[in-house]
DNA sequence: ATGTTGACTTGATTTACAGCAAAAAGGCGC
DNA sequence: GCGCCTTTTTGCTGTAAATCAAGTCAACAT
């Protein structure tokens, strides 16, 4: 959904006094999150005021709507998903974040959190306190610049997701759900085919505008019309081309 | 959909010479778009680069999807409609902006646009070259997080939308849009319950995913319970806390 | 006044997806 | 292995909104 700020390798491990030992300038992630142009001393700079802290377990909040607003995450690895709770009780997944990819820009209006974050399995963030990370922005025109286009790129993305929710089938939402987490996977170098889901039907069938019968019903039918192939939430992508009309024909 | 960054004065005229006679500092939107805590001089900055230009007519294009992105705009009079175009000739509008709201921020990622910007009625913006705002934030700290906060702003907004779009029932995706139009025109002091709509059914219908005749239909069962009045496009809001409970109603 | 055009409304019918229910498949502790 | 619980799948039925098809209405030109 978004790509990410600055984030840590995620071969990172947890050292014997309980913080992360880890740096920007050997993240193997920094590539999708940090300006290219970002030299080695301006990294060691945005580097010094990020925090890792232990890894979140599946279902662990990172923040809830309401919390005071004080930082912005990028995800080092795991999976993490984001939703709105309205006044009452309606529950809408509005993201999901892998790996490079940064999230919490909601709260930057109010200086409170308006969504809660929560972890999907295990995975751990890079903390950055954003008024640190503002003061920076200060000081670095192309971190600055990079902020703006991680904010615009959320804004498109969720641009592209109301098309998805207004105007596609069931089909052609799953579809571009799933060849957007292809391209994501593809970013990282991994694998644009295979992948496991790291969300529940309910979360997707959430995202989607979808009940999690349908979700079930059209990974069924692409899979017998060998579109894909589903175990579980093990996915095979065997036809790009295909989901690619799906997610473009006219309702 | 989103408030504004700098706007000047609705009552400001095309002067002799072809270009607009107005200045921030005397503008009645800057409360709404100006961070509150910037004093005159710096006021008078940002006001320096701002260009404005004579009135759209209604169906002129501010820009569109691929055009070069150079500047975001403030509304200062009229209203503005957004619009995706996807692969297959999809429509998707994302957005209306009324005077005092700031629009432009698809484009900061890319360098490019990445949707249409079409004028619903006579409207003039002030034009602002994103270089130079960003040049401005990064010597304005309050600048600098005013734009955080515009973007965060726009981001809330998207998501909200994405509930409204993904959960909600014909009544309340009206209910949703019309207490939004009502909450923005209260905020410009005006009228929150009569109103006349700038767009057409076609767009309330393509922004709220629904077909016309559904928006219609809706439109004036809730005529006919009491809760709205409606003549074409004049509308009263008669019942707020109907509209509110069907904004919320579980589908 | 009269025809023309585009925006909107209203009615009848169809349909994609929701909702309900029950069975199947994992996951996990013991 | 075996029960227990949750998640997912599959079948059947109902419904909100789409679709198709006329109409109405207002603006505007002839």
């Amino acid at each position: 959904m978004a790509s990410s700020i600055i984030a840590t390798n995620s071969s990172a491990n947890a050292c014997t006094h309980g913080f992360i030992k880890a740096s920007c300038s050997d993240c193997n992630l920094k590539g999708l999150c940090l300006p290219i142009a970002l030299d080695i001393g301006d990294i060691e700079r945005v580097d010094k005021i990020i925090q890792r802290s232990r890894p979140l377990q599946s279902g662990d909040h990172l923040y809830r709507t309401g919390d005071p607003f004080r930082s912005i995450y990028a995800v080092r690895s795991g999976s993490i998903k984001t939703y709105l709770v309205d006044e009452n009780g309606i529950e809408q997944v509005t993201g999901f974040f892998l790996p490079g990819e940064v999230l919490g820009f909601d709260g930057v209006a109010n200086h409170k959190h308006a969504c809660n974050v929560v972890a999907l399995e295990t995975s751990s963030v890079c903390e950055i306190p954003f008024e640190k990370l503002e003061e920076l922005s200060l000081q670095i025109h192309t971190l600055q610049h990079h902020m703006f286009q991680l904010m615009g790129q959320q804004i498109e993305s969720d641009h592209q997701m109301m098309l998805t929710l207004s105007k596609k089938n069931a089909e052609g939402r799953i579809a571009t759900l799933l060849l957007s987490l292809s391209k994501r996977y593809a970013r990282r170098n991994l694998s644009p085919n295979a992948m496991r889901l790291p969300m529940s039907r309910m979360d997707m069938g959430n995202f989607l505008g979808l009940t999690i019968e349908t979700v079930s019903r059209t990974l069924s039918r692409l899979h017998k019309e060998d579109v894909i192939s589903v175990d579980g939430r093990e996915i095979v992508l065997k036809n790009h081309e295909r989901l690619d009309e799906l997610c473009h024909l006219l309702q």
